[in-house]
DNA sequence: TATGCGAACCGAGACGGTTCGTCTTGACAA
DNA sequence: TTGTCAAGACGAACCGTCTCGGTTCGCATA
């Protein structure tokens, strides 16, 4: 009785993988989520279907990489935002940035896609949060930090609270089409956060 | 050359239309998203699927009926909200009634496959907005007004982004399964946005 | 070192099963 | 008489599995 479960990871085929990641973002930029199929994909990659269905359990593992691939090319590097010293410089340059990504189509189509299938499957989503939102999410947890640090926040802030309050608005915008991305709304949102958790005087 | 993009309306079936949006509700309730399908949905109605796609061009649109009956059962009704006198008291109940909604598998698996579709479908986050958020973000905008009469609001406070900061939060942890929905996190997103918008003293 | 062998990968695509959206049929109602 | 209705046949697309040779790798034997 053969394990099908495990296959042998040291002589997968590191071209293949590369191309069928890059297949997967390419299709979706260009023709949209609706026709991103494992078919289109592996013919796209010049790949058998059984490559794709050997490495990955769903067309939203197969996102998840793709995502994970093109937001940290240099891999396995703790991730570290700028720091000005002011924290609202840096926030808002932050949030201005992230707006800019979700503008930009070959970066926002794969991660829209990648969203809806989260939507759909809670374990993917645990997979998403682990991999691509947790280490993101400490990076800006660290920036706020330093920002209680140098008394520029308060000091009992809750900083996931912050990180959601200043995310989700803008992603909310992005993802349901239903407000504007300008960076305009981005400062406002900074600013209305900032007043929330500063210092008491 | 007949037109077949405006069938009678007058001789339309109301039994057949409430079969199909009571369906899909069901369905998606307890089978889930990924098994709600065109012919399941005529299936369970005893209904031609002919006559789900006479009525409507996409199963997002049967949703966006089916979410639309099940959020406003008494018809063309202006929504109001309730008004203690005190914002606080209010929005708190609001968030936590909303929070409840999203626990509620009658409801949420509904809503939830429909945000799936809005997410891959521009038009139909469209037709969305204007006949489901739109009406319930109004009300909730009355209620600020009104606060902002009794001084418990800045008198310039920006009522969109305040309704953005309440409830996108929520929203995205509902959708990505990405955290709480307990009231004591509503409960602490509701005073921080209270703090930000404050009357200047 | 060179040769041979088995295992697991690879691309390609056949296969049966679903679902899609369209089309046809005959019954029924305005 | 006309248009909707329930039912379901139809071809196309995609699913996930399976099969077929071809290739690559590790290992054993000479």
């Amino acid at each position: 009785m053969t394990t099908r479960s495990t296959p042998d990871t040291s002589r997968r085929s590191e071209r293949s993988r590369k191309a069928i990641l890059q297949a997967a973002r390419d299709l979706v930029a260009e023709t949209g989520y609706a026709k991103l199929t494992i078919e289109a994909i592996a013919a796209r990659a010049k790949v058998g279907k059984q490559t794709i269905y050997r490495w990955w359990p769903s067309k939203g593992a197969v996102l998840l990489d793709s995502v994970l691939a093109l937001s940290q090319a240099d891999q396995d590097q703790d991730i570290t935002l700028p720091d000005t010293g002011d924290i609202e410089t840096d926030l808002k340059a932050l949030m201005r940035a992230t707006a800019a990504e979700f503008a930009a189509p070959a970066f926002a189509a794969p991660l829209r896609a990648l969203t809806i299938e989260i939507t759909a499957d809670p374990r993917l989503a645990d997979d998403y949060h682990k991999r691509v939102a947790a280490p993101m999410e400490e990076a800006k947890k660290q920036r706020l930090r330093s920002a209680q640090r140098a008394g520029q926040l308060a000091a009992d802030a809750d900083l996931d609270l912050i990180l959601d309050m200043l995310y989700a608005p803008l992603a909310q915008h992005w993802m349901l089409h239903s407000g504007p991305l300008a960076s305009d709304y981005t400062d406002r949102l900074v600013d209305a956060v900032l007043r929330a958790f500063s210092p008491r005087t």
